[in-house]
RNA sequence: GGUUCCGUAGCUCAGCAGGAUAGAGCGGUCGCCUCCUAAGCGACAGGCCGUGGGUUCGAAUCCCGCCGGGAUCACCA
């Protein structure tokens, strides 16, 4: 049991022993929630509230945690004063270093990791990347932030499947064949990959302004698709290859995996199963020549399943592919990483999954994310106003080179590196806001190095390597842990020992940020420590106290910085 | 207009199941490498927490109104 819930347990009884009759006292759970950091440390170390006890006691606060105190007796664990109606606590350093150290040992390399996911599944829906498209800084966010969660989650003890839900179905495809049919080589798109596809799907709405019967010849073309024609399956799944080998470069950089593609197209055939249900289930209506499910009760627009022509619509697969995962992975949570915009669509699918009777559908959760533009500007490949991830990722990589080459001149792997750390700051810049928030991208931004950073946590990560290397051999001696009672090892420890904490707040916000937060958290302060202490100095006791909280840090920084998609160098 | 999200330092943001004096980073000014990595550390400057009410012993945090901004409102995804 760590400090905190000892802490809270023992008030707990204390408080009883104090006012055995009262009612309404709080239970240790509900007090280790209470507790709070005072805001000077010269207060305490934690603080306890006492002014919602004034009501069931019928007394002041004051006299409340007066009463407590002289009540008190576990000094060995913390010492309490009354201020002002609280109670602060200031813990036993060289106890609560001890036990803080011990967790921490005990944790080793999966400190934080736990079991609480055993035999639950998680899917996530997350990068779903459109076919014939360039991979982007749009994707960005999705990529990681869905990466980010199935780390974390599967931390965690869950079982996850990772779902790239590619967009592959539509008319524009039927476009593209049109046009590659009438204009593009093999050679082009073989050597030109998404962007000579690209070319080709902007020649086709060119020439479609003169033409009109292109658009005929389009969409006779991707009703061939649907049909199975062989020749347009075979142009098709070539498309499709060439899109998915040019975003698996991205992937492999970014060290991004998935345990399915199934897309849009992979739903063709199971999408008349569930109109068919709900036709059955009462819940289709016929408006404007569609058929929709009608959602007024909800206060949200009418979900549309078949269009007037026929045709289904991205509800309707959407519908379909949340059946299919449910029926085939038995998630006990289906998580769909996709931009806010979506928002209303989202919302209006789960709630006809819900009319149509299935309890899980409460389980389906929209993880929105903010938008991104770039220099203040909504992106956009027809303006050009688009930055190429792999663009990003080069010149990213290339800064972390060029200051290499000025501060580590004589480091081993530089481009391995340069890779780690370039790509680290992408990613980090990526997942350091809530997700809600928009993004405007600027090269500046994305490009500093310095502050809060990817490679300023990695730096420091990288600097506990450096002390552990010079350390050598101690583990002959026992650790004093009465060396790591000072203030700034005292923050660090407090930090450290929240760290698990940390962890699960952030799957149950699917927030990766807050792990971000974290580890920038804990390399400030040991970056303060280390400045103020001397780790390899004096007796060989405390060295090895210091030394083992350097330890403690290096590993949690890199579970940290894995768990958001960033590797840790140990030299930089 | 309906729905929804957002508004905290010049900029980017933390803090928001209410708690003591609102915190970081960037940018600015000024310090710190005979000592474990200066991609670092420290100091200074910078705030009616959009605004007006309400609830509360206590509100940046919860509720309502207003102002400002984003997204979205059926045959694209």
């Amino acid at each position: 049991m760590d400090t905190i819930t000892r802490l809270s347990a023992l008030l707990a009884d204390c408080m009883k022993t104090v006012w055995p009759e009262a009612e309404g006292l709080p239970a240790a759970e509900e007090i280790r929630g209470l507790l709070a950091v005072p805001p000077d440390p010269a207060l305490g170390d934690y603080a306890f509230p006492c002014f919602r006890l004034a009501k069931p006691l019928r007394t002041a606060p004051p006299k409340i945690a007066e009463a407590v105190c002289s009540a008190w007796t576990h000094g060995d664990l913390a010492s309490v004063q009354p201020v002002n109606g609280y109670l602060n606590f200031f813990l036993n350093r060289e106890n609560f270093a001890a036990e803080t150290m011990a967790a921490l040992q005990q944790g080793g390399d999966r400190y934080g990791a736990s079991d609480l996911g055993a035999g639950k599944t998680i899917c996530l829906d997350y990068s779903s990347i459109n076919i014939a498209k360039r991979f982007h800084i749009g994707h960005l966010s999705t990529t990681m932030i869905g990466h980010s969660l199935k780390r974390i989650f599967d931390y965690l003890g869950y079982t996850t499947v990772g779902i790239n839900h590619l967009g592959d179905w539509g008319t524009q495809f039927g476009k593209m064949i049109c046009a590659y049919k009438k204009w593009g080589t093999k050679e082009q798109v073989e050597q030109g990959g998404v962007d000579a596809m690209t070319e080709l799907y902007v020649r086709f709405h060119k020439e479609a302004e003169a033409d009109p019967s292109l658009e005929d010849e389009g969409r006779a073309w991707f009703k061939k698709i649907e049909d199975g024609d062989p020749e347009a399956m075979e142009i098709f799944t070539w498309f499709k290859d060439v899109t998915l080998k040019d975003a698996a470069k991205v992937y492999e950089k970014l060290d991004v995996t998935f345990d399915s593609y199934a897309g849009e197209s992979f739903y063709n055939d199971k999408m008349e199963p569930v109109i068919r249900e709900l036709r059955e289930k009462g819940l289709l209506v016929q408006s404007q020549g569609a058929w929709v499910v009608d959602l007024e009760e909800d206060h949200m627009p009418p979900c549309l399943i078949v269009k007037s022509d026929g045709a289904t619509i991205y509800a309707t697969r959407d519908l379909a592919a949340a059946i299919y995962r449910q029926n085939t992975y038995h998630f006990d949570k289906c998580l769909y990483v996709v931009a806010y915009q979506q928002d209303l669509h989202f919302r209006q699918v789960f709630r006809v999954l819900e009319k149509m009777g299935y309890p899980w559908a409460k389980d389906c959760v929209h993880v929105a994310f903010g938008m991104i533009s770039f220099e203040g500007e909504a992106l956009s490949t027809r303006k050009g106003n688009v930055v190429h991830l792999e663009d990003l990722l080069d010149q990213a990589v290339a800064k972390a080179r060029e200051i290499i080459e000025e501060k580590s001149p004589n480091l081993e792997n530089k481009d391995e590196v340069a890779r780690q750390v370039g790509i680290g700051a992408v990613i980090y810049t990526d997942l350091s806001n809530n997700r809600i928030k928009d993004i405007d991208f600027r090269w500046d931004r994305a490009l500093n190095f310095d502050g809060e950073s990817g490679p300023y946590v990695q730096y420091t990560h990288a600097r506990c390597c450096s002390v552990l290397r010079k350390a050598g051999d101690l583990s002959g001696v026992s650790p004093d842990w009465s060396a790591l009672t000072d203030d700034e090892a005292q923050a660090l420890l407090r930090l450290l020992s929240r760290f698990p904490d940390v962890i699960r707040d952030a799957a149950d916000k699917y927030e990766p940020s807050m792990i971000t937060r974290a580890v920038t958290d804990i390399a400030q302060a040991y970056n303060k420590y280390y400045y103020e202490h001397r780790i390899l100095d004096g007796e060989p006791a405390q060295a090895a106290a210091r030394v083992a909280l350097t330890d403690a840090v290096r590993r949690v920084i890199r579970t940290g910085l894995w768990l958001i998609g960033i590797e840790a160098p140990e030299r930089m």
